[in-house]
RNA sequence: GCGCCCAUAGCUCAAUCGGAUAGAGCGGCAGCCUUCUAAGCUGCAGGUUACAGGUUCGAUUCCUGUUGGGCGUGCCA
């Protein structure tokens, strides 16, 4: 039973009687409870078509709606020609039980049933370990692959691992100074290198296992060690934070097949490049439209070897030719400018680009004391991630990442995400799930048959705080759907909010667990556990954990 | 200079393809624990949605300009 559905189909007839052929009908969840529980502007909209006045319409098309009937208890017209739709309480204790009975798939939508998609992000190049900095891009894009699950694709997680070109030889060269100094102090470090501390421990390391037998050694011993120590470190914090990539697409694979040549010839063969001052520029001038005085671009420097945008382009066209249904790619701001002219040159190969979702957020910036801060624990002044996770917690963390909007810049305040207190967003939330986790633990004991019950009489909820939870519960799959639509995983934390508010006002008006009405304890057990089931699935998406005691 | 993004309560931020009286948290003030978790609940105060125009039944949302901020503007990635 879907009652947008339901209202839709009975609008689209009354459209109908009266002579028009509805396209797309909108409905929206009002704010002012007095609005009903569903409006539609549908009227105004199709008003002005027809040229009537919008409030008369509207009376017309209710006359032709046929209500109420068995969940539409009532509707009525409002400010300028809104259609107002009152649900019946019996409605959301239908949906009650189906949330019960759908438990940990409550929210799961078939919208993308059968459809594939492709995630990329992270894809840190293996010269250090992730810094804080790195958290919001991470944090974002594991809740946006949760999401993109949720509404039923099934995704591939994948991290584009570039472990060549100048920043490795920079990385070989800062290792193998480290790794000399140990036996030469004086030894000069080159003015370029990775000054991290973590570069003595690799060092270190090599000194361990080889002593000073590699002080003649060519750079390749060093980059390897390098980059394998890096690389597990990334994967080590990814793995704190719950991610696995599904497919780790190596760059240089794009050289060694051939791949990257290949989309070049084609650039020449289009007439979308041409050589200067020793280099080949593509036409990006021409090829981005909806950017003023975009300028063309080198893809081969004068030395003979591709940019970054070569390898790209073709890595996109590798990703386009696998057939998913979905490309999404996570990108800081920094790289704002980069990818329309990566999306350029695929489009302007003759690929379709439509399928490809770029989301763009903006930065981040610790705060502590009202004051930005960079946080070292290190000699060498960098907030790593790992800090990160060890001060605040890995589902503060990760919850702080996700709960604004990623086109806006991020205050990071670690003070207050450090406090474990009723300050801390997180725990109003966790906290509700916890509490609900301790009555129904109660429940077993002071009611031992009511894991057994088949026959609850939902119809014993009616006290004004029973009502509106339900309601909130009701629409979790609707907001699934739009914040996986608009690829906001923050919408689902403004929702939970919403039902961890309902949830307290209700727990403190009534009680649940009363020995001389059992009959209403069960009812609102059943309550307890489907506002568990949306806070649960809700934490799953946004990817924190839904502790039973705190 | 040019391009992209942003500007909402003292602070951090929401606001359903343009909807109805712009909402939360924190901070401030005032209340609620002999009953299932007080990391909770209740009430009060706080706004010319940066500014100036425009589009329309209706604008925080769309358009133009101005001011202020972030990020780009490498033959770095």
């Amino acid at each position: 039973m879907d009652i947008k559905r339901h209202i839709i189909i009975k609008l689209e007839s009354a459209l109908k009687s009266l002579g028009i052929d509805a396209g797309q009908i909108i409905l929206e969840r009002p704010k002012d409870e007095s609005h009903g529980d569903i409006s539609t502007n549908a009227a105004m909209m199709y008003a002005k078509k027809e040229n009537k006045n919008p409030r008369e319409f509207a009376q017309s098309v209710i006359e032709k709606l046929f209500v109420p009937d068995e969940y539409v208890t009532k509707v009525t017209i409002a400010g300028p020609g809104f259609i107002n739709f009152f649900i019946s309480d019996n409605y959301y204790k239908v949906k009650l039980k189906e949330i019960i009975s759908s438990s940990f798939l409550y929210g799961r939508l078939e919208t993308n049933k059968g459809k594939t998609a492709n995630i990329e992000w992270v894809s840190a190049n293996p010269t250090g370990p992730l810094h804080a900095g790195h958290g919001r891009h991470i944090s974002l894009g594991k809740a946006i692959a949760n999401l993109l699950e949720w509404s039923g694709y099934k995704v591939t997680r994948e991290y584009y691992y570039n472990n060549a070109g100048q920043q490795m030889e920079s990385l070989a060269k800062s290792v193998y100074a480290r790794y000399r100094q140990i036996f030469e102090p004086d030894y000069q470090f080159p003015s370029d290198g990775y000054a991290g501390e973590y570069i003595y421990e690799i060092a270190n390391l090599l000194e361990k296992e080889h002593g000073d037998k590699l002080i003649d050694s060519d750079n390749t011993i060093f980059k390897q060690a390098g980059e394998n120590w890096c690389f597990k470190s990334i994967r080590q914090t990814l793995h704190r934070l719950g991610i696995t990539h599904e497919v780790f697409f190596n760059e240089s694979s794009l050289y060694d097949s051939g791949k990257i040549n290949e989309t070049l010839d084609e650039f020449k063969k289009r007439s979308l490049s041409y050589e200067k001052d020793g280099a080949v520029w593509l036409k990006t001038s021409e090829l981005i439209k909806d950017k003023k005085d975009a300028e063309d671009k080198v893809i081969v420097k004068a030395t003979g070897e591709p940019t970054y945008r070569m390898p790209d382009m073709a890595y996109h066209i590798d990703k386009i030719k696998r057939g998913y249904n979905l490309i999404v790619d996570v990108f800081g701001s920094d790289h704002g400018d980069t990818y329309r002219e990566v999306l350029a040159g695929v489009q302007g190969l003759g690929y379709d680009t439509s399928k490809i979702k770029v989301i763009i957020h903006q930065m981040v910036t610790f705060v502590q004391e009202g004051k930005p801060v960079k946080m070292s624990k290190r000699s060498d002044n960098v907030y790593y991630l790992d800090d990160l996770l060890d001060d605040v917690g890995v589902d503060v963390a990760q919850f702080f990442f996700v709960m604004r909007s990623a086109n806006t810049h991020l205050e990071f305040d670690v003070e207050l995400a450090r406090e474990q207190s009723e300050k801390n967003p997180v725990f109003y939330l966790q906290y509700a799930h916890a509490r609900i986790c301790g009555i129904l633990r109660n429940a077993n004991e002071a009611f031992p048959d009511y894991k057994n019950s088949a026959n609850v009489n939902y119809s014993l909820l009616n006290n004004a705080e029973e009502i509106s939870l339900l309601k909130i519960l009701s629409v979790f799959p609707d907001v699934v759907a739009s914040a996986c639509s608009a690829y906001e995983p923050h919408k689902i934390i403004t929702y939970l909010n919403e039902v961890a508010e309902n949830y307290h006002k209700f727990y403190h008006n009534h009680r649940v667990i009363n020995a001389d009405e059992k009959e209403l304890s069960y009812a609102r057990l059943k309550l307890c556990e489907a506002s568990k089931t949306v806070l649960k699935n809700g934490f799953d998406i946004i990817g924190i954990s839904a502790p039973e005691r705190m």
